[in-house]
DNA sequence: CGACGCTCTTACGTAAAAGTCAAATAACGC
DNA sequence: GCGTTATTTGACTTTTACGTAAGAGCGTCG
């Protein structure tokens, strides 16, 4: 495991560019280190970037990601907040259930649309 | 199943503008009928709107649901057409299958957070 | 008949998420 | 040490997916 990366090394790894790095900085996504204004990614830093970019698949808004982000390493708080963030996991979590049975929904149609185009396709060669 | 719908009454089901719908009708998505100038909407126009929502949903553009779409409705082509989409629907089959897994791994983030939560509350309750 | 609600088209505005470009530094390879 | 390559900040631009407002045409309810 590398101590650091830097960012153009994780560009290229993800396929992403710098200023979309900066960006999530910007938006308070990350906080890589400094070695003078040079930025400085750690493993952690990767991971979250590796998170954002999975929010992003599914289709999330950065404010979004920067919520569900900000419950992972939420700290030891009190009861109140405590309850608060099992409740927004809990909200999340009905959001990601009901965005998988999308995607089973889609996954079969798509399967359906295959089947008729190999059909078709079985008559075309017998037919000819 | 009724047999037109204004376009009010599917902005009210779907809790979406006029405008959104007249979006997708000008980005070619939908195909309404008209009585004058004024949009009838059928159950097929309907059952799109929700693909093209469904599809929303997942983080897709207009312009891949428009390509998921037009998958759907595909003639009985050539064999070289009927190849081309069952190589597209496998490409798009295999993107909701990796949405899938990230749904998953984010299911099981969600969870830890709550049981760490859980684990917190637990302990404070003894503590105090 | 007049107000109201629904609908239409056209056109400009906007927020999110970067892309792009410039000019200045900083770091690396030899 | 010096040229090349990488990185920085800052500002402006772009694309997507609509929002919003203006102005006008129908149908109907009282």
């Amino acid at each position: 495991m590398r101590d650091y990366y830097t960012i153009t090394e994780l560009t290229r790894e993800f396929g992403i560019s710098t200023r979309t790095l900066r960006f999530y900085e910007d938006e308070g996504l990350i906080h890589p280190l400094r070695r003078g204004r040079t930025r400085l990614f750690r493993p952690a830093d990767r991971l979250l970037v590796k998170q954002i970019l999975r929010g992003k698949r599914l289709g999330f808004s950065i404010a979004e990601i920067r919520e569900i982000i900000q419950m992972y390493k939420a700290p030891p708080g009190e009861v109140g907040q405590l309850r608060a963030i099992i409740n927004k996991a809990g909200e999340k979590r009905e959001e990601l259930r009901q965005k998988r049975k999308d995607i089973e929904d889609t996954l079969a149609e798509l399967e359906q649309v295959e089947e008729a185009c190999l059909g078709r396709l079985a008559e075309l060669r017998v037919t000819s």
